[in-house]
DNA sequence: AACGGGGGCAACCGCCACCTC
DNA sequence: TGAGGTGGCGGTTGCCCCCGT
């Protein structure tokens, strides 16, 4: 019965991502999309969990991600939304485009907390600060009057949310519906100086991305070529060493689901 | 120049809901 | 039907960098 664990930890690698691990990871997702984030890991050759490569694919390597500070009026939609929301990041961050849960949450906690104290308001209920001194008393949240008349037997307090409704759903559907060339082409931003005719490259099969061997050789020459790539330059790697042709990008996902995960253990 | 403290942020942890077998 | 896997989420940690002393 069941399945097999996500991963094991013996032998996975933890801690910062190199650029090496994160174009492994980039190259196999852009060829193959995404459907099982458990033989990610073993079939784009890296040496972590399922569970990490998701987290690095929607923090860091996402192509639709957009860098940079906070706006105020950024900041003013996330204290609105947090407002409503409560600490629900996700829910929040899908109000944005291009930022991450994990970025919201961050910003909120090192940035707009204090701001917040600042403008005397409370972050964690948005009264001002005067008013709501003794319902910050942490043992002030089990005292029986608090949600005893609203709240009924079994029901889940955290789903009192409005609009949960409009809220898009899963990333993966998400990462599913890139336009092939938008997505590659944001990735060349930071990855190459050079002008790429990156949408010949690719072609969309139903939701998947594909690109061929001899495309993808040629995208990553023309990005190795480039002396002005500030990316590379800076980290003086390179893409000769990278496996980047070591899983057939035409095949298809069900070309993988078919094959014994034992044969890609590492 | 050296050191310590604080801030920012990437990554991990643990839990939960849903799904699969 | 229920055990267990997977993906998603929020909370937390720890590292690195910057700045002040």
């Amino acid at each position: 019965m069941g399945r097999k664990p996500c991963c094991d930890k013996i032998g996975l690698k933890r801690g910062p991502w190199t650029i090496e691990e994160d174009h492994r990871l980039m190259n196999f997702i852009l060829n193959n999309g995404i459907h099982c984030w458990r033989i990610v890991p073993k079939l784009a050759g890296l040496l972590r969990c399922g569970k990490s490569c998701r987290l690095r694919w929607i923090n860091y390597l996402r192509p639709d991600l957009k860098r940079g500070g906070f706006t105020d009026a950024e900041e003013d939609r996330i204290m609105e939304l947090h407002s409503q929301l409560g600490n629900r990041w996700s829910k929040i961050a899908s109000h944005f485009s291009g930022r991450t849960d994990n970025e919201i949450k961050n910003h909120w906690n090192t940035k707009i907390k204090k701001k917040m104290k600042h403008l005397g308001l409370d972050p964690a209920t948005h009264e001002p600060i005067n008013n709501i001194t003794d319902q910050t008393d942490p043992n002030q949240k089990t005292k029986p009057n608090m949600c005893s008349t609203t709240i009924k037997e079994g029901e889940e307090p955290k789903d009192q949310t409005p609009n949960d409704d409009v809220v898009p759903e899963t990333t993966k559907t998400v990462i599913m519906s890139y336009n092939a060339e938008e997505l590659v082409a944001k990735n060349c931003k930071t990855l190459c100086a050079e002008e790429v005719d990156i949408g010949s490259l690719f072609e969309m099969q139903g939701n998947e991305i594909s690109i061929s061997s001899s495309s993808f050789s040629s995208l990553y020459s023309n990005i190795s070529r480039s002396e002005s790539s500030s990316y590379f330059a800076e980290d003086s790697v390179s893409l000769e060493q990278w496996d980047l042709d070591m899983t057939d990008p035409l095949a298809p996902w069900d070309f993988f689901t078919n094959i014994d995960d034992t044969l890609f253990l590492l």
